[in-house]
Parts: C-alpha cells; structure tokens; sequence
DNA sequence: AGCGACATGTAAGCGGTTACATGATTCT
DNA sequence: AGAATCATGTAACCGCTTACATGTCGCT
C-alpha cells in the first residue's frame, strides 16, 4: 500500500514507466524507502486493476516498448484523500531490543560489545546516509518545481539523521548503564553463560 | 525470524506450550514486539521441523491436551550465536515521510493539520504505552530472577518512551518549519489544489 | 445463557524481497 | 570482450496478520 501512494504521487507529477518509476522513487524519497523493480511492476498491475492508473503502450525502435501509465480520474480521488488522511503511529516494534532483554546470561562485557558493534554499524550508516543524499546544492539538479517542494524534501532528509543522531545517543547512554550492571550470578569466571 | 529467537529464548528459560508463549511474550516484551497466536503456531512447527526445540504431549482431563516444547541442544547452539550477533541496523523506512515529501499540492495550514493530528495520536500512545507497561513497583509481579533481569527490562521499556518523545518533538519542530513555509503558488485562495 | 480462559490450529492475504529470465544497445 | 543502460516481467519465498474453526470448563 506504502508503494502504491508513492506511484500515484509521482505519476501525478508525470506520467512515466515502471523502470523511470524506480529511478524516480530511488532518487527523491530512497533515503527513507527502498523499493525493488519487481514490486513497482506488481504495483502497478495491482493499480491497473483497480483502476487507479492507466497505460499507454510506446512502441520503440531497437528497444523494449514502453508502458507510460497515468493516473486516472479515481486515482486523483485516491490519491487526494491518502494526502489528507494523517497516518498510523504504527507502535514500537525494535527486534534488537529482544537481543538487550534476552541478553541476561551474557556478562557485562559481552553485551557491552554488542552495543559498541551496534554504535559503529550506526555511525557508518549515519556517514553513509549524508553522503549519499543530496546537500542543498545539488538539488537544483533534481529539478524541484518549487521552494517549497525542496523544503519538504529537505525535512525528510532531516528527519533521517535527526533518527539516526537518536538512536546513536541513546545506545550510548545504554552503554554506559550495561557497564554499570551488577555482575551476573551466572558468572563463574571466564568460563561463564552456564545457562546457555 | 524475529519471532522464533524470542521463543528460543523463553523456551531456554523454561519450556511452555504455544498458549503459554504468547502470554508470556506479551508480557514481557510486548511493549516492543507485538505478536499473535498463529504465528506462535507456526514458527513452533518450524523451530520443530529444523530440530531446534522437541515436544512433549501432555494428556490432560476435561481440557485440550498440551503440547510442551523444550529447546534441544541445537538450539541452545543457534540461541547463544543469536545472542552474540550484533543484530543489523535497518535503513530509515518510514511510510509516513511519503506523505510529507508528496504533500506540496496542499497547503500550508492543511500540512499544519497532518502533523498536529499526528502529534495528538503519538502523545496518546506515550500515555498508553506508560500505562501499561508495568512499573518498577509491578516488576517483582513479573517474577524476574534476579537485578540483572529486571535492568535489561528496565532498559527496553526506557527505549519506547525515549522513542515516543523523540518522534513527539521531531514532529513538533517540523510544525513550525511547515508553518514558515512559502506560501504554494498553486493556492489560489480557499479553492487551493488544482495540482489534484 | 453467555463470556472468558484454556488449547490447538488452518487458510488466505499483505507488503515486500531475492533470484531469475530475456534481449538489444551503447559505452569503456 | 564485458559492463551498464534500457525495459519488461515471473516465481518463490519471508515474516507477519486477520479471520475462521473447534471444543471444554468455570464463572457470573
């Protein structure tokens, strides 16, 4: 559903192909939703279906045809309302967190570690997300129509490393708490984790 | 896979049958992982199938019999290189963000609206998420063994309401950006969105 | 009489990913 | 010669959810 919005949005700016839908999708909003060739075309058909969008079949010369597809009138309706409609808070759901509570057998040191790997990982991410989103100057190249859809593009960037700066503060913080943890019962030494 | 560590986990700690996962699970990391009957069913079958856990069926009068499964050597194996994985750190997914980069046909007061409507619905579930994860006092209730136990859960509990009121305040300082926006050249007034 | 606890599951669907298939053209 | 770009998809799987099915017991 999350994919289906993002393709009536985009081809509502301009109709375009499954394959310049990737492109488009990777560029403008892949720093916060990854997507696969093979789902935009499931998409896409399941769009058609529902009569959301429309196709056009370009022939081409010396390469695979094209299928353009536009949003349709019902499209525009649906789209509209997803706009206006606020989304879900979907409720915390963290699977490395089953790793913090179930790591009681482990000693300090080898749940410390785990943060620290955790820390590092995250720090990388964090660089990487800043390379590879463009900063203010290279936005002129994806031609945004407006101001104000660079602004709004520059808040989703935002948002990503504010997530990030977060999540690297608090594991921090946790850290320090891990270290300062009773020494487990378990412990008998370097030889410890009895219980598992 | 999530799912089947953390069964591996409470397992380890005591064998149960499915009925009793879910109560337990629900308990003890609900305010991180949600999870339903089924799919305890189901991954118990699996856990089964790739030889990590055994069942025993216990006959019981007047009541549906119990099957009560036990985490086999191998899976205390594949448990203690779960616990001692770093897990992964997911890239920022967040569906939500679409709405905010796509909402530049709107205009300003009606993108002011979405996130207060937002904000509204995260505050309420900061104060459900406190209500009803138990309370230091309520921890001896949940019978955990010993002080190491309780802190990790401690700590699991701390990363929501940290999560929540990051969101909160994330959201709050997008709210006076949105109101600064630029005024969209598409308004026309009352009458606005013609790019829908 | 009706509900919740006890106890097991199946079936279908959802949104998504991974791996694979095809095949021409252009760039290095 | 080999890789990237253009352009379409299919099939199988993943983790998970929703809805449904079955049946007893004890409480109100």
């Amino acid at each position: 559903m999350p994919l289906e919005h993002a393709i009536l949005s985009v081809l509502n700016q301009q109709p375009m192909s499954g394959y310049d839908l990737k492109k488009e999708i990777d560029q403008h909003i892949g720093h916060f939703w990854s997507t696969t060739q093979s789902h935009i075309y499931k998409s896409l058909r399941q769009l058609e279906e529902d009569g959301l969008v429309s196709v056009e079949e370009i022939q081409q010369a010396n390469r695979p045809n094209r299928k353009v597809y536009s949003v349709t009138g019902t499209g525009r309706q649906e789209l509209e309302e997803w706009l206006k409609t606020p989304m879900e808070c979907d409720p915390v759901r963290e699977a490395w967190l089953m790793q913090v509570y179930f790591a009681h057998p482990l000693d300090n040191e080898q749940i410390a570690t785990l943060f620290e790997e955790r820390i590092q990982k995250m720090k990388a991410q964090l660089d990487r997300y800043r390379r590879n989103t463009p900063r203010p100057a290279d936005i002129d190249l994806l031609q945004m129509e407006n101001e104000r859809a660079r602004e709004l593009w520059q808040m989703t960037v935002d948002y990503g490393t504010a997530y990030l700066q977060f999540q690297i503060a608090w594991h921090e913080r946790a850290l320090q708490k891990i270290k300062a943890l009773p020494v487990s019962h378990d412990d008998r030494g370097p030889n410890g984790n009895q219980a598992l």
